[in-house]
DNA sequence: GTCTATACAATGATAGAC
DNA sequence: GTCTATCATTGTATAGAC
């Protein structure tokens, strides 16, 4: 019987946190159990001690993240008003894409390469999930409370345009100019949120 | 005095092919030169020959994209019609989401990792036509033809919805139901043109 | 249980054969 | 000019020391 010591669990999560990192930007081909050993502090060998494979701490990784990234989702409240409910789920991702802008490029990294890992994932979990929301979204639109419009193109919509600020980030860093929002992140997100909220309540209000 | 033969330029573009492929899936360090020569049916040493280092092959794959990839946004006419204007690029980008998906991911994998050989032209190139355009959008918000919006934000919009579809194709492939466009090409990016149309226009029109 | 020395596999790059 | 045999390096993974 194996036990699990309080120093197990400490270096286990100096790992992942290390791993997500590194993960993160250079995808699970391109990342070495080196760079993850030295984000960490720790040594290659040990790192491999308590992750066996070098995939066993993307998994790890991968599966830490997932719950949380894509949460927000199942709070879109049936019972709401609709316009405010998308925007609270846009706003809340936009949200996660400044604070935990590692998870979004994990999983961006993921699915560039083909989702080898979460193809099964997306395939149930994720799309038993997915369906539900576009049902509601359906309701609402037969209900004439938002304007005619593809519920899973619309999810599409809210996704890409939020992970953009987490992704695509040094890309937006180098066309900032001064004053807009250069070196000043809140004026940046304050910036994107206005934009998109503009954007989703102008372009689902019913007619 | 070196000479080009017809044979390099051949085996030069067979590289390059193979190239875009295996680096748009894994990114600059994800991939290996050996996954690159097995895609082009030559020898890892062969393709060596023709591109002294994998950098060299990575950079040459970039600067062949970069143009084709970034051209549309150079065709946004001042004089046209604002809405039609913006929804023509948004289109012409869809289209090439569709068309060429390895240019779009390649350039994805390329900032996700903190687009390090893309960084200058970001900050020079790209700025400068990106601050053109936003001149542009600017001035027909003034003109009271459009509804006031951040123009940088605008653009990011566009290239994030659009590009979506093809970074994440993995992932929408996954979600779609039977009859949804699954296994229709042709229904899925009709679909998504028309819900993007439909926020853009109704999101963009003046009061 | 914790960690390291070391084996084994691959990758990038080159010197030299044709 | 074209291409291959070979090498140094770095990567993953494990057997075994503490």
């Amino acid at each position: 019987m194996k036990k699990t010591t309080r120093i197990q669990v400490e270096n286990r999560e100096r790992v992942l946190d290390a791993a997500l990192h590194v993960f993160s930007l250079h995808g699970f081909r391109g990342s070495t159990v080196e760079q993850i050993a030295t984000a960490s502090g720790m040594s290659k060998a040990n790192v491999l001690y308590y992750f066996r494979r070098k995939q066993d701490i993307y998994v790890a990784v991968l599966e830490e993240t997932l719950k949380l990234w894509l949460d927000p989702l199942e709070s879109l409240n049936p019972d709401g008003d609709p316009l405010e409910e998308l925007w609270h789920y846009a706003q809340a991702k936009l949200r996660m894409s400044r604070n935990a802008p590692s998870a979004s490029k994990l999983f961006a990294n993921e699915i560039l390469s083909g989702a080898p890992m979460i193809k099964s994932y997306l395939e149930n979990e994720l799309r038993e999930l997915v369906q539900t929301k576009c049902t509601i979204i359906q309701r609402w639109i037969d209900q004439g409370l938002l304007t005619p419009i593809n519920p899973l193109h619309l999810i599409f919509f809210i996704w890409s345009t939020t992970q953009h600020y987490a992704d695509f980030m040094p890309q937006i860093s180098a066309l900032l100019e001064e004053g807009q929002g250069k070196g000043d992140e809140d004026k940046l997100f304050a910036d994107a949120e206005t934009t998109l909220k503009q954007l989703l309540i102008k372009g689902l209000s019913p007619a």
